[in-house]
DNA sequence: TGACATTAGTGACGAATTGTTACTAATTCG
DNA sequence: CGAATTAGTAACAATTCGTCACTAATGTCA
């Protein structure tokens, strides 16, 4: 016994279990769809996220981008966690503590890995009750950063029309916004500029894209803003 | 071998050591004050921040509310999660994984348990790599919630001027609010409630005291704010 | 006792932001 | 060609926000 610290008893210290849970988001036709995939035969359920242990030396982010790769074959647009979860809830590995991480990613064309696939989050089946709490965590804390994060951004492709970017929003927020008053904040906001590429998506007038490039604002701080836990 | 499922492969799963590291806040002589405890002569730094293992079925805060009263001699005012750390930065006690979280608490007048000091974030002694990160994020998670949780109020006793309150969310935001813009603000939100009781603080006029006291407030969504990343 | 310093609290006005309506522009479809 | 459809904007009304200037209630000190 090397050392006695007052406060912290090293010698309690336990072994435990440790998952990276990923809820993998992308918008799919009109809603956001997570990806799950297919688990073995003998498990409660018959869908999980994608999980794994962090190998040795590797970082949460990093077990994270690799999990991700290994369901959707491609690399997310962006990475989060969303909390470290160490209740009694059932894992479908029975990790003792996951850490949840949300990975969003734009509307992917490729093929999936074989096994999984996209759910809406309105429409996930059955999950084991660890997951299901993740995935709750994962859309609450998705909606409440969407203004502090690039989040939206991750959910689109480099280019990108003003209507795709206020689909997005709605989408995240649940309601709809106004177009005008949209684009003059996105105007005020320095996020993004325009290129010289137009899309012509079939019928009606084609829309100019633009790109995610945010340059700074000049310190206009504003006063503050209360706009808290209004729907307890 | 009784399963092999096609994406997670449960024998991957190696056993780690876990470590709740809490950053306890308290506002302390106009700044805000971290509560640290003296490590064993041993180590390599004096002071580390209050941490454990969690007991056998103990969740993470209720962990995390047994380590503050153990370096607090009270229970905090609220706890939140601020991320998990699993990168090689050395922890106090080599814990291959740290579940950070904040706990808040008023201006304590009680007497501290033995071992345990204040200090002010702005001059913390050193700490071990992976707590000066925990608190780091700590504080920026604080910061960055303040308008979409009750933080502020945690901070202050049950009663308490309109004053008082302003003056805590200038020392979290970190820069000087005009008043009767934050009163009118404060107004609309329907936050807190007067109370009948009156404190005289010495000199100038006496202030009414408030409660916090959330009333739902008639659902008047607003617009996007792009409030994001402007400091990038 | 009476001026003055100090802190609390508010009314009101101009500036800035936001919500909305209504328009113009560019394309496809029939 | 005209109708339908989607993009983009000007302009005005309504609201919110920043600020100044004030009133109110106390303690301090000559």
């Amino acid at each position: 016994m090397r050392e006695r610290p007052p406060h912290p008893v090293k010698s309690v210290v336990r072994k435990t279990t440790l998952a990276v849970d990923v809820v993998v988001l992308s918008p799919q036709s009109e809603s956001l769809a997570a990806l799950l995939v297919r688990t073995a035969p003998g498990g409660r359920e018959r869908w999980s996220l994608p999980w794994d242990a962090p190998l040795t030396g590797e970082g949460l982010e990093d077990a994270a981008a690799r999990i991700t790769e290994g369901a959707l074959g491609a690399a997310p647009a962006l990475l989060e966690q969303v909390g470290a979860f160490a209740d009694t809830r059932r894992h479908p590995g029975d990790a003792d503590v996951s850490v949840g991480i949300v990975a969003l990613t734009p509307k992917v064309e490729a093929a999936l890995v074989a096994g999984a696939e996209w759910f809406a989050l309105s429409a996930l089946p059955a999950l084991s009750p660890r997951h299901r709490a993740i995935v709750d965590r994962a859309t609450m804390v998705v909606r409440q950063r969407v203004d502090q994060s690039p989040l939206a951004f991750r959910l689109l492709p480099p280019a990108f029309t003003l209507s795709d970017l206020q689909g997005i929003y709605e989408l995240l927020l649940g309601r709809p916004l106004h177009k005008a008053s949209f684009r003059r904040a996105l105007q005020a906001s320095y996020l993004v500029e325009p290129t010289d590429e137009w899309r012509s998506e079939g019928r009606g007038r084609p829309a100019q894209l633009f790109r995610y490039a945010p340059r700074k604002r000049r310190g206009a701080r504003r006063g503050v803003r209360f706009d808290l836990f209004t729907e307890g």
